[in-house]
DNA sequence: GATGAATGAGAGTTCATTCAT
DNA sequence: CATGAATGAACTCTCATTCAT
């Protein structure tokens, strides 16, 4: 019931995770509990449903803008797509992610971010293998950074200067991996 | 009481924040719940101490590094005594930051980082204005990957492999931000 | 739910507000507690309940009493409604008025006592202007003087010489008023 | 000690019953909970003990108003006496008869009220047996009036009428009772 | 005597879940 | 299929009381 998910979301989003019971989230939907049972084996299920339902949101919305950079994708438009296609509060998506890890359980989070990957490895300067810890730092390095962002309001970071700087981070960090994968060129 | 915020930490680690009841943690620490409640005014005040004392601990385990790099600290210093004191599962990092940063307030994780920026500030070849955003980048990108790298044990990165390459991220950032600074160079 | 307001006054009436807790008040009426909390918001709100049961229950049978002498009520019908209207202990009724007052604020107990007055001046000899305290004694010292006998049962007040003198006394001070109204008679 | 007494009493005036709780008052009394102890069975002694205190007060200061009078006490001496003699709020006044009553058992009220009767029976026109109700009411009214003025403060009662209104509601009493005790004068 | 840290029974309350209708 | 009243385990927290120091 898609209705569910977005009323748990709600919730979640305006109250947190300590005000998300399931009377509230059936109420919101507008049906009974009963019915929210029928579609949920449990609470659980519902918070793995809407992790993976954001997940499945935010990759969609990556590659749709991936691709509109028809074929000439760089680090700024993946930076840009990430950091418009997180959606929620950190505390939401943080819940949301240990939700669909804990259900999930492996290979979840690594679905995630391949898009990442696929569209970096398109590049013709980006011919040369990858270490597992690189790719790591590659597909993680922004949206984690992204995160602590959003959970540290205060800090008040400018968005336009802070793309500009995860764009430098990444590629300077490209440039090195480069420079290292051929170090006589 | 030092049992009482130890036997937490042990619970929190074991079973996550759900099994986390004051009256487990009593029990753990081998006290009445009375004795526990004289201690803390709230289970909440459990959870800030428990993110003071962990965030206290980090920060002395990573100065002790630093320091013992004799004045000529470098990136690797940093990165590596981030990876040693970083302790306690993801999630149980997680909730204790919330935890120590509802409490607290401001300035909290502010002055959790200074650190890392102090030590690097002290290179000769850093002598440059540091935006914001930047400074947000060279404090929390490290942390953050490693916090990543941990909640993604099935990826299996080699430290080792992965501390190197977190040098050499940060190491091209600051190259790239002094080629920044001093186009003229 | 009417159960589990009888099976709070059960407890209270036997064994004192000390006694009277929801898990006791939930047992003795056979539901669960959920059920009580689902019907009442807290534990106060059911002692409010029960106070306004009581009243209304006791202002019902006054006026019933009342109302069957028939046009020509006099002092002894009304206080003979408010002996025979009474219920509970003394310690039961003081809760109760206690709770009602909180809860509902102004208004209750003045209503609870227009019966008594409505009835008085109805009577012919009674058309004179009436202070603010004579009225207040005129509806208070049957109804306090009853709760101070019910307080103290080793006193062994015999039930209808006591509703001859507090018929007594009512009708000199009825009498008291009106020879002062009306000096020059 | 005084001082514990002192000091639950202070509390009970200013927060109520449900926040005097034995700590409270050690540490307003600037004693420990375990000297409390030494000098209390338990709570319910100190309350018991607050009442006794409470009790001898009013009825010294009664009986010195009434001596004051020097040997010619009319009705007035002693309804102002009353008046001036109760202490505390209401809340305070019904906590401590209960606790005293609930200790004490019999008798303790009924002693406390024997300077009305002995006042009174000394009048010359006072000769008469007394029934136990009349007695009861005599003691009783005045008494039980001003607690129900004093609980409820929303009515707004002038002191000085309410006085004269208890004289008349007694003294019509007295003359009833005159009345019927010597039917032929 | 005085202390106060320790105790723990028990209070009020919440909420995920079930199942008869 | 939908409903929602009923359930009760489990939670956080209080406070009268004890007893080793």
């Amino acid at each position: 019931m898609e209705a569910i998910l977005e009323a748990a979301f709600q919730i979640l989003e305006a109250d947190g995770l300590a005000k998300l019971t399931t009377s509230r989230i059936a109420e919101r939907a507008g049906v009974s509990i009963g019915t929210l049972y029928q579609y949920f084996r449990d609470k659980d299920a519902i918070l793995a449903a809407m992790g993976q339902r954001q997940s499945d949101e935010m990759r969609e919305k990556i590659t749709a803008i991936v691709l509109d950079a028809s074929g000439r994708a760089g680090v700024r438009d993946i930076v840009r797509a990430l950091m418009g296609g997180l959606q929620g509060s950190p505390e939401t998506r943080m819940v949301l992610s240990d939700a669909l890890f804990r259900s999930g359980g492996e290979g979840v989070v690594g679905r995630q971010h391949l898009t990442f990957l696929d569209s970096i490895s398109g590049r013709r300067d980006f011919d040369f293998p990858l270490g597992k810890e690189s790719a790591f730092i590659l597909t993680h390095a922004v949206i984690y950074l992204l995160r602590a962002a959003a959970a540290e309001p205060e800090l008040a970071l400018d968005p336009a200067v802070l793309e500009d700087e995860l764009v430098h981070l990444m590629e300077s960090y490209i440039a090195s991996l480069a420079a290292r994968a051929a170090p006589g060129a």
